[in-house]
DNA sequence: ACCGCCGGGTGCC
DNA sequence: ACCGCCGGGTGCC
């Protein structure tokens, strides 16, 4: 049986490894997510706590300090009580039992998923028999009633919140809990989390600027910040440092967040996370490293003129001079595995460890090792783990960046072909495979090679990937052995921290690859913004991660030296025609909008105010992007009966064109747009959690009205009514559009290889530019988010293309494409219309200027003179300075004040 | 456990 | 003596 939880025989007290593996079981399984539904993920609140007793501790060897955590376990099989709850310390050694009296109402509050109960130990073990145990009880609100009533039942009552000092774990005491609770627990948002992360690897650049070079096998030169990667990672997997928030105290190690103690010194962490951003060369660091740092800080392969040089000297020390496997595909696998084992025993090797290693570790030894001096490692591979798309990327890079002629065993585990002998996996240098074919050979536990291998170092790459705590993929890649372990990511958090478990319990950070305490610890407090624990958590990130963005600066110098950005503003007059058409809808739309702010209901009919804003700024861009269904707009008089109707076509107005509005609770672009029957747009997820919070009493953030989650409605997709668009209509140019192709064809003229990026928000705007475009000649391909992933990718990768045939002007649409997208053949950008969403601009421009870009970047923003646009402008910059100067903290009711205030700005009333 | 509880031994002071 | 009291045995769930 494999031990999930790991660490049971290491604590000495611990006699019985058998039983405790069983006890350690049970406690991982009970943290587990598995037939019920948990709450440990979820922060829940506190409803209060209590002292009660841990009896029966001469029966157990579970030790615990003062002020120590513990958790708590049911024991519904227990033989002398139904009732039972067992009471274990960090490790899962069990300490005791709660008396019995007190664990039968637990036992209905733990079984019926009422709440979660946390325990902290007060004053440690006070005598043989007994000690007091403090329990805080966590969950949904809905269920507060039915836990008090309960342990009322019992004769049970929370402590007063007053009279309570005792038990005080580190930044828990109920005091402090409870106020905390008290704040809203409001979810931060992908980009929040991401800023916040961001800001956290910021100041930890300094301490990382010691550079390593790679060893001579590493055919490319390493840039300067790769250098830095290098040392950093080589530093970590030869670290002899006890892991973050582990100190020696007397004979003891102790977790100072957990208080837990243990004679065993913790394992040590070899490896982390790897976090750069995209582009700066993760992959070419990795193979630096795996070529550079083999056993104590030795590389893998010594050189020829090394090895005559030294031989003498590194006789015992030095690779099997006649090692020939290389088997880059399976079939050349078998014969290689042949070759190597009759040349295997050749070389006779003193260090035994060093030598072991060279051989290549065998079957997985039984984890023996304990102290950190006296392990004897005879890991030889590294396992790199990556999605399918990049497979390929990480062998032409080996091939690449590896000196020729090397005998660097890079082994392909992929196809139906592998060779599954353990034996032979284990003497490779590398094994690549995929999460795909982890997890299909673990679906067979048994005989999962990967699995049987003892590895010198796995490396997970896009470890983000790796997300869900209850996928097989998952359980695959946290049961594999290995010394060393990476996470190789752009993002490490994609959406919350919850993310971040898996790559805590994938690293062996200890006790944090046990949810309990990780969710205890780090994920509960830090969601409910406890400041203590934020701090914990971000030692814990900084320890274990080196990430630098583009932007990063060592020591003043930009980590990576990107070609300049230049932003102009070209201001565009209207013909008088458009100026006409313009100033009518205008004055059109300050009579309704005027009446809505006599009347203050803009927010009541905002989705109107908006379609305003949004015909405006059409007719800005072109007069004809006026679809038949944008005209209807501005009363409400000519709208369908059906309510559902009517909300479609109010939806569709705002979105239908491409725009990018933003949603009034996250401010931002609207993900999953949905209308309320008060017809405000949302994301879907936002305002679900509104709804969810404030269940019954539940109203539209914009207006007030009363909301609910069935009264949402979808927008139900873009159908192109494809109607005056294509080019059967008699072409009509716009000042903008002149202005642009007057743009493109000095472009052209200077350089015909530069390349450019032509952007609008509004796609049907990109499909009448595709006329002009054609008439002049402009060869050009297209990019929006209706089209799918096959057309996405082929109309990247012409326009990639550096051929004299290939397309110089991309159409693209504002937020086409994750942060990932790569334009960087183009170095023009043309704006064609302002967004509410600076960020959006600005991620936009990255996409190529990024990486590899060569050329300065010059972005060229139309506006038009006296128009929205101008004042959109104009707010885009209050934005930017409020969001820097206030972090984004204005109340719901400032927002909603200042959009009136945008808004009548720029009807001019 | 320097407790509580149980049950046997014991019985004026 | 159908009590009180004493002191030894005993002890999680």
């Amino acid at each position: 049986m494999r031990r999930r939880f790991g660490t049971a025989g290491l604590d000495l007290l611990d006699t019985d490894p058998s039983e405790s593996v069983t006890l350690s079981q049970a406690v991982q399984s009970s943290t587990e997510e598995g037939a019920r539904p948990d709450l440990d993920g979820e922060a829940g609140v506190l409803f209060g706590a209590m002292t009660g007793s841990v009896v029966g501790l001469r029966y157990y060897t579970g030790v615990v300090n003062k002020r120590e955590m513990v958790s708590l376990v049911r024991e519904p099989h227990n033989p002398y009580d139904r009732n039972a709850v067992m009471v274990a310390n960090v490790y899962g050694n069990q300490v005791g039992h709660i008396k019995k009296e007190l664990a039968a109402p637990m036992a209905y509050i733990m079984d019926n998923n009422l709440a979660k109960i946390e325990g902290v130990v007060p004053y440690g073990k006070t005598n043989k028999f007994s000690m007091s145990v403090t329990l805080f009880f966590w969950g949904e609100e809905e269920n507060r009633a039915a836990v008090t009533t309960k342990l009322n039942h019992c004769g049970f009552r929370f402590d007063p919140v007053k009279g309570f000092k005792s038990a005080k774990a580190p930044g828990s005491s109920l005091q402090e809990m409870l106020s905390k609770n008290l704040v809203a627990a409001v979810p931060l948002t992908a980009e929040q989390m991401k800023n916040s992360f961001d800001k956290m690897f910021d100041d930890l650049m300094a301490d990382k600027t010691r550079e390593m070079e790679a060893a001579d096998a590493v055919f490319t030169p390493l840039l300067p910040h790769q250098k830095q990667a290098l040392y950093w990672m080589a530093a970590r997997e030869n670290n002899d440092h006890l892991p973050p928030f582990w100190e020696q105290k007397g004979d003891l190690y102790v977790n100072v967040l957990t208080n837990f103690g243990v004679k065993q010194r913790p394992e040590r962490v070899l490896g982390g996370i790897l976090a750069d951003d995209m582009g700066l060369g993760k992959t070419l660091t990795t193979i630096a490293l795996i070529m550079s740092n083999f056993h104590d800080g030795r590389p893998l392969l010594l050189d020829k003129a090394d090895q005559k040089a030294s031989s003498s000297l590194l006789k015992r020390r030095r690779k099997d001079p006649i090692k020939t496997e290389k088997a880059a595909s399976p079939k050349k696998a078998r014969t290689a595995e042949k070759a190597s084992s009759s040349a295997g025993g050749a070389v006779l090797l003193e260090d035994a460890g060093f030598a072991a290693a060279l051989a290549g570790g065998s079957a997985k030894s039984k984890k023996t090792k304990s102290g950190a001096d006296s392990r004897i490692s005879t890991a030889r591979a590294t396992l790199i783990i990556c999605p399918l798309s990049v497979l390929s990327n990480w062998l032409d890079q080996f091939e690449q960046h590896v000196r020729f002629g090397e005998n660097l065993s890079v082994y392909l585990y992929y196809g139906t072909e592998r060779c599954r002998d353990h034996n032979f996996l284990s003497r490779q240098d590398v094994v690549l495979t995929t999460y795909n074919v982890l997890s299909a050979d673990y679906g067979n536990k048994e005989s999962s090679p990967l699995h049987k291998v003892s590895w010198l170092r796995v490396v997970l790459d896009e470890g983000h990937v790796v997300r869900n705590p209850n996928a097989q993929q998952t359980k695959a890649v946290l049961d594999l052995s290995s010394e060393r372990r990476w996470i190789l990511s752009g993002t490490p958090i994609q959406n919350s921290l919850k993310d971040l478990w898996v790559l805590m319990a994938f690293l062996k950070l200890k006790p944090f690859d046990v949810k309990e305490w990780w969710n205890r610890v780090i994920q509960r407090p830090v969601t409910q913004g406890d400041r203590e624990s934020l701090k914990n958590l971000q030692a814990l990130i900084k320890g274990i991660t080196l990430r630098r963005t583009k932007t990063s600066k060592v020591a003043g110098k930009s980590v990576v030296e990107l070609p300049q950005k230049k932003m102009f503003v070209q201001r565009v007059t209207l013909s008088e025609e458009e100026r006409q058409e313009y100033d009518l809808a205008k004055t059109e739309g300050q009579k309704v909008i005027g009446r809505y702010v006599t009347e203050g209901t803009v927010l009541t009919n905002y989705a109107d105010v908006l379609a305003i804003l949004v015909r405006l700024r059409q007719i800005c861009c072109h007069p004809g992007l006026l679809g038949s269904y944008a005209r209807v707009s501005s009363g409400d008089t000519s709208a369908p009966s059906d309510l559902q109707e009517r909300l479609i076509s109010k939806i569709r107005l705002v979105l239908s064109c491409g725009s990018d509005e933003e949603c009034a609770i996250c401010l931002d672009s609207l993900r999953q747009p949905v209308i309320t029957y008060c017809a405000h747009v949302f994301c879907r997820p936002c305002i679900c959690e509104v709804i969810r919070s404030e269940q019954e009493r539940a109203k539209c953030p914009l207006c007030r009205a009363h909301i609910n989650t069935k009264e949402l409605v979808e927008y139900p997709g873009d159908k192109e009514t494809g109607t005056s668009t294509s080019g059967k209509e008699k072409w009509r140019s716009s000042s903008k559009v002149d202005a642009l192709m007057g743009r493109l064809l000095q472009v052209h003229g200077e350089d015909p290889a530069v390349k450019s990026l032509v952007v609008s928000q509004f796609t049907r705007f990109l499909t009448l530019l595709e006329t002009p475009l054609r008439q002049h000649g402009f060869t050009f391909t297209r990019l929006d988010g209706s089209m799918n992933q096959r057309s996405r990718v082929k109309a990247i990768a012409e326009f990639q293309d550096s051929s004299p045939s290939s397309p110089s002007i991309m159409l693209l649409s504002l937020t086409a494409g994750g942060v990932g997208l790569n334009l960087t053949a183009a170095s023009r950008v043309f704006m064609m219309d302002p967004s509410w969403n600076p960020a959006a601009e600005d991620q936009c421009v990255d996409r190529c200027h990024r990486l590899g870009q060569t050329r300065d970047v010059i972005i060229t923003k139309f506006i038009v003179k006296n128009s929205v646009e101008e004042d959109m402008m104009r707010i885009q910059l209050n934005k930017k300075e409020l969001m820097e100067k206030t972090f984004g903290s204005k109340s719901v009711q400032d927002q909603r004040q200042s959009r009136i205030e945008e808004i009548k700005t720029m009807m001019a009333l």
